[in-house]
DNA sequence: GTCTATAATTCGATAGAC
DNA sequence: GTCTATCGAATTATAGAC
C-alpha cells in the first residue's frame, strides 16, 4: 500500500469534481481551488483537461472489454455469461463508481478522433453482449425477445447503479446485492 | 395542425443539439448556425440559454408527474400500477425522445434555485414510483427485493429507451415495444 | 426581424521568477 | 513545484442601425 501522491489526489479530486458538475462545466480553476493549488500549479501533474477525461474514459472502458473478452472465451453456457456480464458490471460498479459514471456521462465530450475510438470500443462492447443473448435464445435458455431491445434493457438495467451505489445510505453486501440485480434481471420482479 | 413558426422551429432544432453534443458544449453559435441565423438573431426568440434549458426540463418533468399522479389515485392493484407506470415512460419516451434524453442527462445545468426545486420533483417522482412497489411487495405480489435497489433497477430499465429510440433502425410498433419491456421488468429474461 | 459590432466575462494554457 | 501575471481564444448577451 504505497502513500498516494499528489498526483493521485488530484486524479480522484478531478473524478468526484466531474461527476458533480459535468467535464465541461468543471473548470481548471474549480479544481485548482479544491487541491488548495494556482491553477497553473495543475499543469505540474497533467498535461490538458482534455487528456484526464481521456485516461479516466479508457482506462474503465478497457476493463468492461477484459471482463468481457474473458467471458465470452469461457466454456460457460450461454446463461452463466449473462450473470456473469451482469456481475462484471456490479463489480467494476461498486470498485470504481466514478469511474463508471464518467463512462456513463463524459464520453460525448472527447473530441476526435479519441471519440470515434471510443465509440468503436462501446459498440464492439454492445456487440458481444447481444451475441450472448442470442446464443441463450437460440439454445431455448432465454425468452425470445426482439434482440436488440432486450440488450439493451439488459445494459439498461445495470447503467445507472453507480448513480444508486454513490448515494446510498444503506449498507451494502456486494455478493447480495450483485444476487438482486441478476434475480430482477433474470427472473423479473413479479411473483409467480 | 399550425405551420411551425420559426420559434418552433428554433425549439426543435436547439433539443436535437443539445442532445448531440450537450447542453454546455451547445453554443449560441452552434445553434445559429444550424438555423442559418447570425448569433444575436437567436435572442429575437428565446431569452437565454439557459430559459431553454429550464423550460425543456420543467415541461417534461411535468408530464411524468402528471402521469404518475393519474396512475397513483388510480383504484388499480399495485402491479397494474406499475404497469401503468411503466407504459407512461415508454409513451413520453416514444413520443419526446430528445426532451426525454434531456431529463436524463442535463438537469445539472440547471442553476439554482432552479436545480433545487427539479431535484425535489425528481426525489418526489422517484418516491411515488417507490409507493407502488411497496404496496406491491405487502400486497405478497411482488417479490420482496430491497426496496430501494428495485426501484432503482425498475426506472433504470427504462431510462435509456430514448437512447435506443432515437437510434433505431427497425420498425417500431409501440404496443409490442411496450408489451416486451413490461414483459422483461415483470417476468425476467430466463425462460422458466 | 435581421444585421454589424462589441461589451463583459470566463476559460485553458503558458512564461518566467523563485 | 509553487507562485504571479497574463495571453489568446471562446462564449453569452446587448446596443443600435436598417
Amino acid at each position: 500500500m504505497n502513500t498516494p501522491t499528489k498526483r493521485d489526489l488530484l486524479l480522484e479530486e478531478s473524478l468526484q469534481l466531474i461527476h458533480e458538475k459535468g467535464f465541461k462545466a468543471t473548470t481548471m480553476r474549480d479544481l485548482a481551488e479544491r487541491m488548495g493549488y494556482k491553477v497553473s500549479n495543475i499543469y505540474n501533474f497533467i498535461d490538458s483537461k482534455q487528456s484526464l477525461l481521456e485516461r479516466y474514459l479508457f482506462d474503465i472502458s478497457g476493463e468492461f472489454h477484459k471482463g468481457a473478452n474473458q467471458i465470452c472465451n469461457s466454456a460457460l453456457s450461454p446463461t452463466e455469461k449473462l450473470k456473469a456480464v451482469i456481475s462484471l458490471h456490479v463489480q467494476l460498479t461498486t470498485n470504481k463508481p466514478y469511474e463508471v459514471g464518467l463512462l456513463v456521462n463524459e464520453w460525448r465530450n472527447l473530441k476526435e478522433p479519441k471519440l470515434s475510438n471510443f465509440l468503436d470500443e462501446k459498440a464492439e462492447y454492445q456487440s458481444k453482449v447481444r451475441e450472448i443473448i442470442k446464443e441463450g435464445i437460440e439454445a431455448g435458455d432465454l425468452n425470445a425477445f426482439d434482440l436488440d431491445v432486450v440488450t439493451h434493457l439488459v445494459l439498461s438495467s445495470v447503467r445507472w447503479l453507480y448513480d444508486w451505489y454513490i448515494n446510498h445510505t444503506e449498507e451494502v453486501n456486494p455478493v447480495e446485492l450483485n444476487r438482486q440485480i441478476t434475480n430482477f434481471i433474470l427472473s423479473g420482479v413479479m411473483k409467480k
